[in-house]
DNA sequence: CAACAAAGCGCG
DNA sequence: AAAGCGCGCTTTGTTG
């Protein structure tokens, strides 16, 4: 149960669901032609890969096996035939299996990926364009109006930590990061007529900016108002023992995104290091001076990841071992106002049975102690995002200016803008999200920062690049 | 047949 | 002692 506790919280919450009913009715404008081909075309792609699994010369061996097992039931889409094919029949190793009370093996993507099996790379590519298909391609389509508009919900009071969340389809969740995905999903969307832009405006670093003000960390401070200083440098330095010049960029995103990220949300060393270790594989890390990741490592004195019993007392020489060092200097050293911050708002909350956010609303589920830690600074980062909203929208309207609102998707704005708008836009937008959003509320303690992102004149989502004034 | 759980995958 | 937070949507497989 998440509840306003103050009359800022409830205004917040009431003019926010107006805001976003008027991003519902405006709507993000469909390109239907553009959507009708691209599924007519991935049907095809998906019936060609389908039936690959069978006739391929490659696939051959895992097919028959299938077929021999599963007869007038092989499904080449069920999951858990696959597993037991390649597990049970196939007698591969290495698999692992699912936690629920009926366990089956585990088929995720994770668990395919590193196989040495063209049938496997296969059914996984199959799957991802059965997903662009159904969940996008024809989820989309099916929900646009006949004036070629798509309307999401924006719910408000629904999400455990008060943020939003968008359904009917959702728009908070489209392809991006693998750019396959995102050139088949995206371009669908259009701004409303050839002279109009669509936009994108988006917090940066939100939630660790917001975490910085919930724990006052000085160091998190710091690494946040310095730009000569980098955590996720640092704490790869940290992890993978390099000098700070010798982090590369993809090195630095291991640990940006395998360690970083996940210890804020509660993670621990031994989920961190498996992580990374698979990553220097399939990324085929290498320092900047050019050196293979593992064959660094190994001048280090590290030469295995170590056991995969997480009851087990990590050994010398092992990743395991060495990042639960690892795990003692970011929590206890670097981040240690950040760590005692968590144990007082754990301890608070079994005192008294809330949690109380710095946007004014008091959570009091029953929560374990990383939902605890969580739920403010999840919450509260959404909120800089939706009181930026609710501002921003009443001053285009003041001006008179053509340009809408269309979404909101956690810490960013989606816009369709007017014609020989784009700069008025920038300017309200900037000066709300760095500048009225400190002075509306005193407890935020470090800077602000926003970024644009643009696609050129009637060009879709799709092509949208950062831009600068 | 509908209703449900589990697994999986997309995003911040 | 526990072991990454929050969502929505789709399919498969089970249950009654």
């Amino acid at each position: 149960m998440i509840t306003p506790i103050t009359t800022e919280g409830y205004k917040l919450f009431l003019e926010g669901q107006i805001a976003l009913a008027e991003v519902e009715h405006n709507g993000m404008c469909i390109d239907t032609v553009y959507l009708d081909n691209k599924i007519e075309e991935t049907d095809k792609r998906i019936r060609e890969l389908s039936a690959g699994l069978r006739k391929d010369k490659d696939c051959r061996q895992v097919f028959k096996a299938w077929k021999k097992k599963y007869g007038e039931k092989t499904n080449l889409g069920s999951r858990e035939q696959l597993g037991s094919i390649l597990f049970d029949v196939l007698k591969i190793e290495g698999g692992s299996s699912t936690g629920a009370a009926k366990a089956r093996w585990r088929t995720d993507k994770d668990a395919l990926e590193d196989m040495d099996l063209p049938f496997v790379h296969k059914f996984l590519e199959v799957e991802k364009l059965k997903k662009a298909n159904t969940t996008y391609l024809k989820g989309i389509r099916r929900e646009v109006d006949s004036k070629g508009f798509l309307h999401p919900s924006f719910n408000l009071n629904l999400v455990a930590t008060f943020r939003s969340s968008s359904s009917s389809p959702n728009t908070q969740n489209w392809p991006i990061r693998d750019p396959e995905m995102a050139a088949i999903i995206r371009p669908c969307m259009k701004p409303r007529h050839k002279d109009r832009q669509i936009g994108e405006k988006d917090l940066s670093g939100a939630e660790v900016r917001t975490a910085a003000c919930y724990c006052k960390d000085k160091a998190l401070i710091t690494y946040i108002c310095n730009k000569n200083t980098d955590m996720h440098r640092d704490t790869a330095a940290d992890a993978f023992i390099l000098k700070k010049k010798q982090v590369s960029k993809n090195i630095r995103y291991v640990a940006k995104n395998k360690c970083v990220f996940p210890m804020f949300y509660g993670s621990w060393y031994f989920d961190c290091a498996k992580n990374m270790w698979i990553s220097i594989d399939r990324m085929q890390l290498t320092t900047e001076d050019g050196i293979p990741l593992k064959k660094h490592l190994q001048s280090k004195g590290i030469t295995s990841l170590g056991d995969l019993n997480p009851n087990t007392e990590p050994v010398p020489g092992t990743f395991i071992h060495h990042m639960k060092k690892v795990e003692h200097t970011f929590w206890k050293v670097r981040f240690k106002q950040y760590d005692q911050w968590k144990w007082d708002i754990w301890n608070k909350y079994c005192e008294t049975g809330y949690i109380d956010t710095l946007t004014g609303f008091r959570c009091s589920a029953i929560m374990d102690r990383k939902q605890a830690t969580n739920y403010s600074i999840q919450g509260s980062a959404f909120h800089l995002i939706l009181w930026s909203l609710i501002k921003i929208q009443k001053q285009m309207k003041k001006y008179k200016m053509r340009t809408k609102i269309i979404g909101q998707i956690h810490d960013s704005l989606l816009v369709d803008i007017g014609k020989n708008e784009l700069r008025d836009f920038h300017e309200i937008s900037e000066k709300v999200m760095t500048q009225d959003l400190l002075k509306h509320w005193k407890w935020i303690c470090v800077p602000i920062e926003a970024e644009l992102e643009v696609a050129a004149a009637g060009k879709s989502w799709h092509e949208k690049h950062k831009i600068e004034f």
